[in-house]
DNA sequence: ATGTCGTGGACGCCACGA
């Protein structure tokens, strides 16, 4: 079985990129992340011929995130139990049962600067996935959480960790917020780069991907059950390279079947 | 070099988020 995860930028703006990749990799299942869509204007016809159903939340201009599958999608669940909201909910996950996981797409708020309330709003968010995540870990079917989480949970995911310093995505608190989300039962699959550091997200500005300036901030996190089952796990970084690219490339990892 | 993108409002340029 095949999973992957990509925040996209925009679906619409990447939907020439979605459409090649798709039916190339062929996942069973992909996550995406800032799909910027409204449920109705997502392109659910286009994603059905290339064989795959879509299970979308999203309210348009920004955030949004949505899972495709080829494998089954059911109980399908939008947000999750005491979210906080800024100051209602965003679209910013949305889980579903494929075949014999059950998956969750979800993008972490981006905090902004140390000093401002979307900080304090990214930890809280954080801190209600984690007791979400508890509960769905008690469930059947093996846990999936992926997604973009605006976190590098390790200095070795940032490029340069004192260009970092007095910066989100890099503190104490997030990273511990990631440890403890681990530490229920989850493992941060390493997945090898193509070239270069392990980076999932450059920077459009400044040539930042051309310098080899990245950030490990997608992560795919698996259920300790099956994290045994990864036969390979890759950043698809050719992705990040030519016409229109998203500024995060896509996660890939395989596991064994049956599962 | 805060140097790029993407969206949407109101119009060819700006605000906002990342």
């Amino acid at each position: 079985m095949r999973l992957a995860t990509w925040n996209v930028n925009s679906l619409l703006a990447r939907m020439p990129r979605v459409v090649e990749w798709l039916p190339r990799v062929r996942p069973d299942v992909l996550c995406l992340q800032e799909t910027k869509l409204a449920d109705v204007a997502f392109p659910s016809a286009e994603l059905r011929e290339l064989g795959y159903e879509s299970a979308v939340d999203g309210d348009g201009r920004y955030n949004g995130v949505a899972i495709l599958s080829r494998v089954g999608l059911d109980d399908v669940s939008r947000g999750f139990l005491r979210e906080p909201g800024n100051p209602q909910r965003e679209r910013r996950s949305i889980a579903a049962t494929c075949g014999p996981l059950r998956i969750w797409s979800i993008y972490v708020p981006n905090g902004r600067e140390l000093d401002s309330p979307h900080y304090t709003y990214k930890l809280e968010w954080l801190t209600a996935l984690r007791e979400a995540a508890r509960e769905e870990l008690a469930g059947a079917r093996p846990l999936v959480l992926c997604g973009d989480f605006n976190v590098a949970p390790r200095d070795q995911d940032v490029w340069d960790p004192s260009a970092f310093v007095g910066l989100t995505h890099v503190t104490a608190p997030e990273r511990q917020a990631i440890a403890e989300l681990v530490a229920l039962g989850l493992t941060d699959i390493q997945p090898r780069a193509l070239k270069g550091a392990p980076f999932t997200y450059w920077d459009y500005r400044a040539g930042m991907f051309h310098k080899g300036c990245g950030m490990r901030i997608d992560l795919m996190l698996l259920d300790d059950s099956i994290s045994s089952r990864v036969t390979d796990a890759y950043i698809d970084r050719d992705a990040r390279k030519g016409q229109k690219p998203s500024d995060h490339a896509p996660i890939v990892v395989d596991l064994a079947d049956p599962l």
